[in-house]
RNA sequence: GGGGGAGUAGCUCAAUCGGUAGAGCAACGGCCUUUUAAGCCGCAGGUUCAGGGUUCGAGUCCCUGCUCCCCCA
């Protein structure tokens, strides 16, 4: 690391206005260095949170100091120390805002328990985010009280930077919490001047690509990521209370399998060749099901070399699963467990948050009636007002609701595969968004790993959750025929040539595996970024993933 | 890939018909020991995303490029 410090060439005369706000910052710093103290601090233990600060505040105590200050200021004399039973307190806190009184330094501290007071006000703040959160709390350092060198260091503060402040809970006149300091530390000394106090970062694409600083500048960001990691910490409880065993499967694959995506390539030094990252676990946890492991789970990143939207990043999360002896109803009842225990625990979060009722956009989802259900066939006759197997009709329909019906390079699409889109652009956004729904029996031909419903093999046994107009995730009662397989893997590399949307893979492993035998089973994969943008209402993926995808920044 | 919107001081934002780039916050120098987005006085801070063009004159109009946001393929 490289120091810059004030010793070395000074200002120059075309130096921009951030590196002159920068170079007072280090002139601080290094006057705090000239006192004898590491401006960026050091192991400290007895910290406590400053939300946890706040409710040691003792009343009792505070009125009884007063009083003997007052009668100590009437008789003339010092008031008697030990008559001081105010709680003391140690906290760490960056320091959001500031205000020198000379002899008297007000400072106000946060951490990830707290907020700015206005935000308490902000109709735009989710009950449930202020639920959450106390005021920034209030330091108050008195030059005759802190003792050597406090008030010194105190004086070289800035907004931004991370200090320890020790001392006695009081109240002022204005009945706000406080403590008066007794010592102050310096434990960061922030060079980068931070956002402005009172509006923090709003530009989204320095929120995404600072992401420290928008935790920090904004609590609704901190309490969005806290609320994920909560979920997925439920996620993982829920599945081992079922008896599922979490275990971790291959991110780098010789073929990636299990979805129909483009995957990201890299290169393997050692065994010199390419490497896949995976788009899918699925095929290696069902290896896991053959190997006699009746439960299992991956919380699973994915990597699809796809495009970036409001609801797509390159690297996601998926929550796999697959249960010998279950089917895609098993899977039914969990994913819909699932989302429930989920939502009930953001609900939790809000005051006023009715029975599982919770907001996405201008939508109330309601997860608390059962989740609706409607084949595929039906969900798309109703919409397009023919059935599935009417090809020539598809073929009709394809132009108005912007299908194509051949590739670029001119060949016939394979009518499954406008099916498919038809089914997207036309069927899909007529479920209510606002009720949880499974799609249900999908065509088999879309689904190469599922099983194919005995009494109409064109269908299988697949659904896919919606929620908000969002797909969810799929579940599958899984095929386990190892030559039904193979077949399938056949037909869709011969089938649709180079079409993108097809598995490009025969995946002989898996195949042998089958052979080997895997019990009936159930399966299914859900969009945890997903769950959460629905959960926690972000409008987009990017507000769910602390540092999301983004062009590098150019320099 | 196509369409729309945006890019101005460290941050948040102004700038009328094309006519001297401004404010608040932050910073800096002062005053102030119970302040609440503290206040008061003073002082600074700009490659208006980049490059080209039109014009007496461009943040503003035109072209090209870059980045971000939204929609679409």
């Amino acid at each position: 690391m490289s120091e810059d410090t004030p010793s070395q060439a000074p200002p120059a005369e075309d130096q921009h206005d951030a590196h002159r706000l920068e170079q007072q910052r280090r002139e601080k710093r290094d006057a705090i260095a000239d006192l004898g103290v590491d401006p960026y601090g050091s192991a400290t233990s007895d910290l406590i949170y400053l939300n946890d600060a706040r409710d040691k505040y003792a009343k009792k105590a505070d009125d009884a100091w007063n009083a003997e200050t007052a009668r100590a200021k009437e008789a003339g004399e010092d008031p008697n120390r030990d008559a001081d039973q105010r709680p003391r307190v140690k906290v760490a806190g960056r320091i959001v805002l500031k205000r020198d009184g000379g002899k008297l330094i007000w400072l106000q501290l946060r951490d990830h328990t707290t907020g700015p007071a206005s935000l308490f006000e902000d109709p735009e703040i989710p009950t449930a985010v202020k639920r959450k959160l106390d005021p920034d709390l209030q330091i108050a350092i008195s030059k005759k009280d802190v003792e050597a060198p406090g008030f010194e260091i105190a004086q070289q503060f800035d907004l931004g930077d991370t200090v320890i402040v020790e001392g006695p809970l009081m109240k002022t006149r204005k009945g706000e919490t406080t403590i008066w300091a007794s010592a102050v530390e310096i434990a960061s000394k922030s060079i980068t001047p931070p956002p402005e106090k009172w509006s923090g970062l709003t530009d989204i694409d320095q929120r995404y690509r600072r992401r420290y600083v928008d935790l920090h500048t904004n609590p609704r960001t901190m309490w969005t990521m806290r609320m994920r990691s909560r979920l997925m910490s439920l996620i993982r409880t829920h599945m081992e209370a079922r008896g599922y065993l979490e275990v971790d499967t291959p991110v780098l694959q010789a073929q990636a399998g299990g979805a129909a995506a483009k995957p990201f390539v890299t290169h393997m030094n050692a065994l010199h060749m390419d490497l896949f990252m995976r788009i899918a676990p699925e095929l290696y946890l069902k290896r896991l099901l053959v190997g006699g492991m009746p439960r299992v789970y991956e919380v699973s990143r994915n990597f699809r070399n796809e495009g970036l939207s409001p609801r797509h990043n390159p690297e996601f999360t998926s929550m796999e699963a697959y249960e010998a002896f279950g089917d895609y109803n098993t899977m039914m009842e969990l994913a819909e467990g699932l989302v429930r225990a989920c939502a009930a625990y953001v609900c939790d979060e809000y005051h006023d948050a009715g029975d599982l009722v919770l907001p996405f956009g201008d939508l109330n989802i309601d997860y608390a009636d059962n989740f609706m259900q409607i084949t595929f066939r039906d969900l798309f006759k109703n919409a397009l007002g023919f059935d599935v197997d009417d090809h020539d009709s598809a073929m009709k329909a394809a132009p108005k609701h912007k299908v194509r019906t051949h590739t670029e390079e001119g060949a016939e699409r394979a009518p499954i595969l406008i099916i498919n889109d038809l089914f997207e652009e036309a069927a899909e956004p007529t479920i209510d968004p606002q009720r949880p729904t499974f799609v249900t029996d999908y065509p088999s031909a879309l689904s190469p790993l599922t099983k194919p419903k005995a009494d109409d093999p064109a269908y299988c046994e697949r659904w896919d959750l919606f929620i908000g107009n969002m797909e969810i995730g799929p579940a599958y009662t899984e095929l386990n025929d190892p030559d039904v397989q193979a077949a399938k893997f056949r037909e869709q590399l011969a089938g649709q040539g180079a079409d993108e949307e097809t598995f490009r893979n025969f995946d002989d492993d898996f195949v042998h595996a089958l052979k080997v035998g895997m019990p009936p089973a159930g399966g299914i994969g859900l969009g945890l970024d997903r769950i959460c943008m629905l959960l926690l209402n972000a409008k987009s993926i990017r507000d769910v993933i602390l540092f999301p995808m983004m062009r590098p920044e150019a320099d």
